[in-house]
Order: C-alpha cells, then sequence, then structure tokens
DNA sequence: TATGAATGAGTTTTCATTCAT
DNA sequence: TATGAATGAAAACTCATTCAT
C-alpha cells in the first residue's frame, strides 16, 4: 500500500527530492484550491479531478488516497519555499535582515498563493495526526533554519545570548504564524507582507519602553 | 459543513449564558474527553453518549448536533476562563503583572485540563467556519481584555505607545498559542505555566541586545 | 422524510444457539432470496435490505458485513438442519434407516427452501475462506453425524469395518452433495428427495454385481 | 457477473479449439497460480500479466476478459485431462481398471498441478453461470466417458444393468470431487491419487457387508 | 504484437440524527 | 426527560478494460 506512485517518466523540473511531473504538479493545485474553497472535508476527491482535468481514478494513480494530497500540498510547498529561502538568505549578512527577509518571503509567497496559505494556515491544522506528522519533518527544518539565523544573531552580539534560540524560533513562528492565519481569515485585502517589518519591530524590540 | 445529514434550522433557547446542569456539562466534559483522544471527526457521538453515561439521543437533549457539541465545549471553557481572568486581574496594578498572570492563568488550566486543551489546540483549528466563528466572539473578548491592558499599559508609559494595541494583542496570542499547541504535541511532559515568564520576557523586551 | 417508523417487537422465539429475533431472520431469509437470485457478488445489499423491508443500515445492525450474511445463512440453516436430523434420528433403530432418513431430510429441506439450497450448492463454495471454515464447523458436525451412525453400522455388523468411518462419512457427503448440486442447477424439476433411495442403494451395494 | 464494467459482446476467434502458443499458456498458467493464490475476485489482472511477465494490456491480446482467464483454466486443463484419459484407456479392456485409471489419471494431475486443482476445486464453482457452463461443456464430456465405461461394464455383467448409467457416473463423480476438494482444502500433504483405489472399492462394492 | 497510463463506473459501509415509546 | 432501534444519505477507492503510441 505504500509505494503506489509511479516514478514520473518525464523529468521536467530540476529533479527535487519528490519527482513531480506536471500532472502531479496539476493535481496538487487543484486539491489545493478545492481544499481552500471547501475545506477538506467537504471536498471531493472527484472535485479535485475535475478541476485537475483528469479522472478521478488518475488521481490515485499519483497520491496514495485523500489524505496524501493534503499532505503533499504541505510538503511540495513548504519544500519550495525552504529551497528559495535558503537560496535568499545566502546573500544576506545581517542576522536581522535574514529574519526579515524570511519573513518577508513566507508572507509573500502566502500572499502570490492563497489557496496554499489557506491549506497551511486552516485545513493542516485539523488533527493531531497531521499536526505531529508536520512538526517533526518540515517544520522542523522551517524551526531550524530560524534557529540558525538567531544563533548567528546571538554570536555577533544582536541577539541575546541568554536566550534558549529554539524556544525563540518558535516564538517568532508563533507571531508569524498568527498573522498568517489573521490574514487568511480576515477579508478585508490587507497586505500580509507589510506585517513583516512590524511584527519582527515588536520580536526584536519588545513591547516595552525602558529597557533599564 | 462535516454533519452528512442536514440539520433543520431550529431556534433553540439562549444560545449566550446558557444554562449548564450537571448532565449538560457531563456530557460536554465526554465530549472533550473523546474528542481529545480520538479526534473530532474519528469521534462518535455514541462513543461521548457512553462515556458521558447517557443515551445517544439524549446528547440531541442538550445539544443541536455535534457541531455544536464542539462550539460549545469552546464557549464553555472560553467562558469561565475569561471569568476567571477578570475576576484574578483586577486585583492586579500593574499591566505587565496582568499580562503575566492571563498568561499563567491560560496556561495552568490548560495544564489542569488537557482534554480541553487539546480540543483548543488542535480540534478546533480544523475549518475557517469554526475558526471564524470564534475569532469573532470569544476569543475577540479575550483579544480585547489583553488590548485593554496593553492600551493601560501605554497610557502609564509601560508599552510603547506607537504600536498599535490591537495588533500587539494579536502578537501575545500568536505567542501563547503558539506555546500551548507545542506543550499539546510534545510528548514530554514539561510545564507550559512555566512557559509564561520567558514567554512575557521576550514579548516585553524583544530578542535585541542593544536599547539605543 | 421516513414513514416507516418499525420498532423492534423483540418477540424472540426458542433461544437457540445465536438469538434471532424476527427482523434477523426476515433479513437473513431475504439475503438467501437475493443470493440466490444474483448470486452473491451481484447481490447488492440495498436489494436484500429492500426484500426484507428495513433500510439499508438496518442490515448492519443484525450483520457485520455482507460477508457475514452469507455466512450467517449458512450457520442458520445447518444449525436448524442438525437440530431436526438429530431429533429424527433419535427415534431409528437400524443403521441404513438412519442413513436413509438423513439423506432424505437433507433433500427434503433443500426441496422447501430452494433459495437455501442454491446458497448452500452455489454461493458458499466460491472461496477458500469460506469453503475452509465451513469445513471446519458446521460441516464437521454433519460428517460427524453420519460418521457415527456407520460405526453404528459396522458394530452391529451391517457396514465393513475394515472401512475408515470418516472417509466413508466423506465419500457419502459427496455423493449427496453432487446430487444436490445437480438438482440445483438443473431446470427440469425433478425431485431431489426421490433421489435419496438409489444414491444410498449405490453407497449401500455399489454397483458391481458379483460380490463373492 | 463479477466483472464491474459491462463488456462489449464481441465475437471473437472459434472458441473451440483454440490455438494456445507459449505466451497465452504462460498467461493461463500464471493465472491459475494467481487465483489459486488470492481467490479469483481478489486476483487482479495485473498481478497475472505480472507474474506472466507481460503487460497487462497483452493479457487483452490473448484474452477477452477476466473472465476468460477462468473459464479458458477450465478448458484448456480439462481439454488435455481428456485428451490423456482417452490416449490411456484405450490400452485398457477391463471396465473396473479403466475406471481406477480414470481416477488416478485425475488425481495425479491435480497432484502435479495444484494450483489447477484449487481452481477446478474452489475458484470455478463461484457461480450459477459457470458451473452450468461447465456442466454442457467438458464435464458432459468427462462425465460420457464415465457412463461409457460403466456401460461397457454392464454389458459384460461387471456392472448392475439395472443402474442408470449417467446417474451412476454422476454418482462417481461425486465421490472423486468430494475428494479433490478435501484434498485441496486439508493442509497435511497427504496423497490424492492414493485414495482412488478406496474410493472405487466402495463405489464397486458398497459400504455393506452382506450382499444376500 | 506489445505497452501501460488513463479511465470512470459502481457499491459497501458508517454514523449523525430522529422519534415512537 | 430519557431511550436506542432504525434510518438513509453520501463518497472514497478499486481495478477491469481501453487505446494511443
Amino acid at each position: 500500500m505504500q509505494t503506489k506512485r509511479k516514478v514520473a517518466v518525464r523529468v521536467d523540473e530540476a529533479p527535487d527530492e519528490k519527482q513531480r511531473n506536471g500532472k502531479s504538479e496539476a493535481i496538487l493545485r487543484a486539491a489545493a484550491k478545492v481544499f481552500a474553497q471547501s475545506g477538506y472535508f467537504n471536498a471531493k476527491v472527484s472535485d479535485v479531478a475535475r478541476t485537475a482535468g483528469v479522472a478521478d481514478g488518475t488521481v490515485y494513480l499519483y497520491f496514495k488516497n485523500k489524505d496524501d494530497l493534503l499532505t503533499s500540498i504541505f510538503s511540495w510547498a513548504m519544500g519550495e519555499f525552504l529551497a528559495r529561502a535558503r537560496a535568499e538568505l545566502a546573500g544576506i549578512a545581517n542576522a536581522k535582515d535574514k529574519l526579515l527577509s524570511f519573513a518577508k518571503l513566507h508572507f509573500s509567497l502566502f500572499e502570490q498563493e492563497r489557496d496554499i496559505a489557506v491549506v497551511f494556515q486552516i485545513e493542516l491544522r485539523q488533527s493531531a495526526k497531521f499536526m505531529e506528522q508536520f512538526s517533526t519533518t518540515y517544520l522542523a527544518e522551517y524551526l531550524q533554519m530560524l534557529r540558525e539565523i538567531i544563533e548567528e544573531g546571538q554570536q555577533v552580539g544582536v541577539f541575546r545570548s541568554a536566550l534558549n534560540s529554539k524556544f525563540v524560533a518558535k516564538l517568532l513562528f508563533g507571531l508569524l504564524d498568527e498573522m498568517a492565519t489573521n490574514w487568511v481569515l480576515s477579508h478585508n485585502n490587507h497586505s500580509l507582507t507589510a506585517m513583516a517589518e512590524p511584527v519582527l519591530d515588536v520580536f526584536f524590540n519588545g513591547v516595552s519602553t525602558n529597557h533599564a
């Protein structure tokens, strides 16, 4: 039951961690769209298939089941994000600037692909099963990136060394995550990317006035 | 949404300040337990009934449907929390101390009732429908309490006045929420309440070192 | 809207090995009818339900699944047959007469309930899974009854003592089974019960002429 | 019947004396193996294809559909058996010896090809459709061979003339069939061929002691 | 001949909810 | 109030078969 996935014969893009040919990605995009629209549980696999322009059964040629569709959206999008983040951050020296870029990238990708954002912020949170799975894989990598930047900042003295870097990384994630969820749920179209700076201002400087 | 049968829309009793007698609360506790254990979707109403020691049909004498069980857990627990928070905070003068007490209360209640915590952090997040509903009711009240404390602090000069109090309240919620989710998902039994102080340290002072 | 609201009238018959109230047996009879008509695989559970005059879901209140319907027909009918056979044979002294009565009972019940006969001779044989299950339970009891009669006959000298009684019991079953299958498949309506005597003639005396 | 898709009725090649080249027979053997292992219904055509070392589509170049695989196993194996039986029996004068040889051949072929035996004794019995089809074609020929030998024996006075030869042939088939099914289902590896003699002993002489 | 990716029909089963008692 | 037997809607998934290459 595990390895039902046919390997794409046509190597389209750069050989990533998981082979995604055109059809596989089309189904994934369709799934994100449908899940974002109707919610994961309301969404029918046949809706996904129709949106992707394939037959119902074809979905199962590429994905094990409906769950797999959801988790694959996560790992696919997260994989792409992490790759881009690594690339972009490589050229930035300053730890604070890195975090700002990271947050902006995170937010701007969500703004570019709202469906993905909805799936990430809402649909993926539906069960401990998913949550645990994600926490231990790609999300861990996400947190690890944050942590390394924070430690970098601690070493050069921009960030308080007394703080546990892993703990602080989680806090930053909490801030970004809450903003993202808010943006997804709010119906006014305020810019999410524009929130990166004020969020990091608080993260960097806190809300207190005097720092005796 | 997730119920398979369309529910006849019937206007029940006053939705606010719902009277909870012993049986009603027993069912709610049973529901929290079952939902936390199996997840909302896997949980069967008959499981809830059995756990509560009543017949299946009895559940429907107290709650409109399965969804209502979930939302009632939220409003019941949130109502109790807000009442206690209001009472406790009344006796505290300092804004920072208020926020600390608030966070500690939040965390300690979760530690006392893990089932409720799981339902809050995981099961309630499963759909935009719930999320939006909560954001606009009890959660709004929660945020409003935070906001008022923050504005209080701004007025007396402890918190930066330039910051939008609503925005900052959401950020604090993001921090606390992330900690809570982390605690729920982690299998090691670290204390959640103990996290309140370090979280607020970062919230108050930020992670940066120099505040010229 | 539901029109038929039948209430279980829990009037149970004689407490058998397996409790079968009226509804349970009605579903079983309906299943036998539908399976005999369309074949097990073609038969839809909803057909069974409709024939029994209950809702689809009700079938699953009494039977675990479609397979259970099939196996329950077997154990139910076989149980009834064995009980009757035991009762009838008690009053017969002669081993040969016992076997004749046994065969006649077997055949006459099939003639009275053709649906059951079809299910026994055809639908039940569809897989090794079923076959093995049956061979080791009720069929074993059937064979055991035959065996005991044969041994009885051997002790009083009517049957050849050199023959292994278990082996001979199987042979007799083979003869009766083949006749039954033939009758079920043949479209002319010859009497099955009338075959008992000639079959046992061969079983007793063989086909050879000289027995020096 | 058991295929989910309605098959376009297309008249194929001459149904009798089907040419079997190497690949066709390889597929048939693979089918027997897979059917014996998993049962006809659980067996997938793609399993058969893989076992035979061909692509899924290739199966359909040689066989009309999945049903055709099952029936072809029957006619192919039965055809081979009948041919061999005719050849072997030609050299035997005595009717009793002929029947014994026939039974031994039947049993020994099953022992040589257990997969075929399983398909014959179990998988082929699954539906009235198959049963009737077989009863009227190759099985009829099988019975006819037995019948002729019996009539031969009746003419020379070895077998009781009063017995209907067709009826007696069926009875013998019943005996052999039951033994074969027993052997297929039993997990101890007793010899099937060795059963031929004792079975025919009973068939010839009956189980009774005195034949006054 | 041979391939194997794509198709899409079709049914079992679950379980929230009802309502006669 | 309380019960729990009965209801019936609804969708994921499989896999035999096709057909473009």
